[in-house]
DNA sequence: ACCTTTTTTGAGAGCGCTCTATACACATAT
DNA sequence: ATATGTGTATAGAGCGCTCTCAAAAAAGGT
């Protein structure tokens, strides 16, 4: 059996090469008589169109890339990026995209792989997790002017298009709610003030209180890293302070803070409340189980991809910026239920 | 600018096309007067050569799949998969291959999925992880003759390369050592019978057992599914037929059975010793610490991929299977550590 | 100095596809 | 009967690269 190519499908249907071509791409366009006969010798023959030779005159490879600039052992264990890969992959698959996956694992990878994901004209379109805000890869990207959405606000706004949630008002809604209650010491477990999400948490947190006259300790402001040991020691930091409720910037850090608490041997929520934020695996895993801030992470990623492909579409167009609600999720940490017979009512 | 191409920078060079392209590929085989001057154009233009023309002729797209038959939910919280997946990521980018993810959301999403792995042309070979033996992937792999290598052991090991750990060894410690400790209802906890991990772990239970003489009591075998859900609902299933140490085929369920055990009241391993598999993140945040059997995962999901670059720069050849070791890590729930001060010896 | 061998360069074909421009039916209008 | 239009198929160019093969240049031997 030779070579299966669309020359040799179109002999074998006896029309010609471009006819072929359009049944492939355009079967509309081709009298249902001639239709016919190219698709059944497409199904008896299992002819697929060579992708390369499509990339090499179409521009289109029909693959998006997904960038994530954080170390890798770090990406794949936190629950975040599991919700958000998954989002993505999945809006991939609908809409007939394939994901490659470009992580690095040390500072020395990282130029070797941002010149294979930027460079060699293989990726349709990228998606960026926006994590460090002064990482080098969003200028180079705007200035080889590749298609691309940000998940997460990067910083800047005029040429990047992004997909965020809104983490100034999911903070301080979190935060409220524990002023409501009557937290006297609200103190809050930040991530690293090197990305967006974490500056606009830390201000959520702020407005806050700045609302109801607060002024912020200093002492009560401590800087994580998002990962479970950073919240841990985050919180014992936080102890000799005396804080009796804490807004964690992520769930993954409450969990760490949860551990730190205890050890302590001070209870939850009755010495010190908590809050968290995403509402991934560990909000329900924590226990007591943690009063947080839902945000749709999954739903971001997909949005994130269609964004893109809407992008890649129609063309040059000005950046687009979409922000999703969250959702306080009330459970045990925070405090709330026992005041109503286990019936939170805002 | 008009567009880069090879054709350009020859001309700017002075030399002919088929130099550049030398230089590009095989540098030796240019002089050094050429070679410098070809280098310096590149160098100040900034070219880089287009995947897709080069894709085209030399059939070779330097991208790999990855193939992950499971539900998409399930593979990204999974600690296992997180580290495989680093792994192999990491390969991939030292030797200079971009990494293309397959995963699929749902039932019907497969075949459509599977179709675009495998029918494109785009890849250059596959890394699937062998996890349910009925999958109709492995024998279109076979059909198509697609170069792959299976992380796991599948059943047909004739047409098949893979990489995997000795389940059966490292199952057999683990039991091994309980029964060395004196345990005698020693019950296990397998993964879904479907998987040949799963097989292989049960059959090193069995033949622990059978080494001493022990019989398989059909009540302290569970099914487990590979979550901590399954395991939680194991080990409940497992309670009323008073087992004093239980085998957990991963860590995963082992936290699962540990938090049933709890809930019931008993304390670990006084009352039931628990010894797991994977020695992954659950394995250390497990209150107490697990006492597993630790395999490579992420040295499997590198070594994965060094298989599959080798398959594919020395052609057809026959089937590699590589076996990693794997080894008893003690820490606190298998009981070992109170019989010696704190210190076992084996 | 000339011939042979070896190394290095260049010309040209062609990978498999898409797409534009052109040719060709066939139907309708003149 | 010829002109006009409409839909549909084909011819042919070309995407940017690699690779073979022949020509040219350099090196070595007598």
């Amino acid at each position: 059996m030779s070579k299966l190519t669309l020359e040799e499908v179109a002999k074998l249907a006896g029309v010609s090469r471009a006819t072929v071509s359009r049944v492939v791409n355009k079967p509309e366009r081709v009298s249902p008589k001639y239709r016919e006969r190219v698709l059944k010798v497409i199904e008896e023959t299992g002819y697929q169109p060579n992708q390369a030779a499509r990339m090499l005159v179409s521009r289109r490879s029909n693959i998006l890339g997904l960038i994530i600039p954080s170390r890798a052992d770090l990406i794949f264990t936190d629950p975040y990026f599991a919700a958000l890969i998954t989002g993505i992959s999945r809006a991939c698959n609908m809409h007939d995209y394939t994901l490659a996956l470009f992580v690095f694992h040390s500072q020395e990878e990282q130029d070797q792989v941002y010149q294979r994901a930027l460079g060699t004209g293989l990726l349709d379109g990228l998606i960026v997790t926006a994590d460090k805000i002064t990482d080098p890869l969003i200028p180079q990207i705007i200035a080889r002017k590749i298609p691309a959405v940000y998940v997460g606000r990067p910083l800047d706004k005029a040429y990047t298009s992004f997909v965020d949630v809104d983490n100034v008002a999911g903070a301080y809604m979190a935060v409220s709610h524990l002023l409501r209650l009557g937290y006297q010491r609200v103190a809050t477990i930040t991530g690293p003030m090197s990305s967006t999400t974490s500056m606009d948490r830390y201000e959520g947190y702020t407005k806050a209180l700045a609302e109801r006259d607060r002024s912020i300790e200093d002492n009560l402001v401590v800087y994580g890293d998002f990962t479970r040991d950073g919240g841990y020691t985050a919180m014992r930091q936080l102890l000799p302070h005396h804080p009796d409720a804490v807004f964690v910037a992520t769930d993954t850090m409450a969990l760490g803070a949860i551990q730190a608490i205890h050890e302590a041997n001070l209870t939850i929520p009755d010495d010190i409340a908590i809050v968290g934020f995403d509402d991934l695996s560990p909000a329900t895993i924590a226990d007591p189980p943690l009063t947080t801030i839902r945000q749709p992470v999954n739903q971001n990623g997909m949005l994130a991809v269609e964004t893109l492909i809407d992008l890649l579409e129609t063309g040059p167009v000005p950046p687009r910026h979409t922000i999703l609600p969250t959702q306080l999720i009330i459970r045990a940490t925070c405090g709330a239920m026992k005041f109503n017979n286990g019936n939170y009512v805002p």
